[in-house]
RNA sequence: GCUGGAGUCGUCUAGUGGCAAUGACAAGAGACUGUAAAUCUCUCGCGCUUCGCGCUUCGUAGGUUCGAGUCCUACCUCCAGCA
């Protein structure tokens, strides 16, 4: 494939909000667009087939994962990710910058200038990882989008560990950029700086000043990061990026989340959550609930919870994907009393295919003009 | 009928004088944001004012003991072998 080109077409009268388009090659999606995470080359309990059924854009796979199992000489081999997996939609790696944060956080030591050292969770072998290494696995796997090398630090860091994480993270870019030689994929700088106005705009200004393909927010939705500051990095950082450029939210998110970054001029996200929610018996419905603390949050029903027994009712009336369209909460609380994999599936592509509709919604919105009611509402009610 | 073995939370199970009593499963609920997550956490005899207190429990009924699921006696039920 070719490069990814972003095309803007209209920005909210009202708000940050953004329609556009990306093309890879003759391949062309809109965003806002929500992107399924498929860490290790698959998309856990779904076909690419079933994955394609959700009308998602882009994928996600991940470097770390890919380079220890089966390694990227055997991607390579298979003539790429694509051709490996069997999936012909773009795909997205992501740098391994995110197993910093949750493989080697608590090993402040193992985090050097030069990369990171890992301990293999396969065989228990050291690991080393540095920016260039990244790149080089990402030409190898052949992805779409490739992204830089970050440091990933938890929310609770401190303001002067965050400055000496995100000016570490720039030199990574640079060393990254500097090896990057797959003529065919892009590759995305990512902004990081916690949420300080001051941090996020070096970060995103410097990084911008490298010049990358797209711009990623990065740092966000880790540990127990409140949505404050969750929204107050994305006004931080915004600002400082080019229009003409792929704005993408890292790790991202709830459905709630996903309308404030559209809000706040966010073009794409990923997020594990629809698939370990599905796995673990929950799908994403319409609707409000409230969290321990009274605020409001996105509505889920656990289809394992007793209630569902005798409920022969779709897992959500109002969705149009395989599940919805074809069996009941009953069905599907039974075979997860069951643990028969086709319950995880069939809410994968639910919540997939929920987040996705949320983004079709928002398009919609966006490009009459109404993206404000439409954010009041949603948060007001849950729906779309 | 005789001999031997066994009866503990919905199920299986640990327990050999200090025990409301082990573990697993089942059950009830909760968490999950660039996936070390089809995982993890909590509850699971009853009742309370629940970092605690009270009550009732290990087939049934007695007994020994400061104290019994654990020892003794009888009975009931089940299993195996012999008649």
């Amino acid at each position: 494939m070719n490069k990814v080109k972003y095309t803007l077409h209209h920005t909210d009268q009202h708000s940050a909000a953004r329609l556009g388009t990306v093309r890879f090659g003759d391949q062309v999606y809109e965003t806002p667009m929500f992107m399924p995470v498929g860490t290790q080359a698959t998309v856990k309990t779904l076909s690419p087939e079933q994955v394609a059924a959700t009308h998602p854009g882009i994928i996600l796979a991940n470097t770390y994962h890919l380079w220890l199992r089966p390694t990227p000489e055997v991607v390579a081999a298979a003539s790429g990710l694509h051709q490996f997996m069997h999936w012909p939609g773009p795909i997205l790696t992501d740098s391994g910058g995110y197993q910093v944060f949750s493989l080697a956080k608590n090993k402040k030591k193992d985090i050097t200038e030069n990369g990171v050292h890992f301990k293999s969770e396969l065989d228990g072998r050291p690991l080393f990882l540095t920016p260039e290494k990244s790149i080089q696995i990402q030409n190898l796997l052949d992805s779409d989008i490739a992204m830089s090398f970050d440091e990933c630090p938890p929310a609770s860091a401190d303001h002067r560990y965050l400055k000496h994480s995100l000016e570490r993270t720039l030199r990574w870019a640079a060393r990254g950029k500097a090896v990057h030689s797959n003529p065919n994929q892009s590759l995305f700088g990512i902004v990081q700086g916690g949420a300080h106005e001051g941090l996020r705009r070096l970060s995103a200004e410097e990084t911008v000043k490298l010049g990358f393909d797209g711009y990623s927010i990065g740092g966000v939705a880790n540990d127990d990061e409140c949505k404050e500051d969750m929204y107050k990095a994305i006004d931080f950082s915004v600002p400082y990026l080019p229009a003409d450029k792929l704005r993408y939210l890292m790790g991202v998110g709830e459905p709630v989340d996903l309308v404030e970054g559209v809000y706040r001029g966010v073009d794409i996200f990923d997020c594990v959550s629809p698939t370990r929610l599905a796995r673990h018996g929950n799908a994403l419905v319409p609707g409000l609930r409230q969290d321990a603390q009274g605020n409001p949050k996105e509505n889920r029903i656990n289809l394992k919870n007793a209630r569902f027994k005798t409920d022969f009712t779709p897992v959500d009336p109002t969705c149009d994907c395989y599940c919805c369209q074809n069996y009941t909460r009953a069905y599907v609380h039974h075979l997860l009393r069951c643990e028969e994999t086709f319950g995880a599936s069939l809410l994968s592509i639910h919540n997939i295919r929920f987040l996705i509709r949320l983004c079709e919604a928002m398009r919609a919105a966006i490009k009459e003009d109404r993206f404000t009611a439409f954010r009041e509402d949603f948060l007001a009610t849950g729906k779309f």
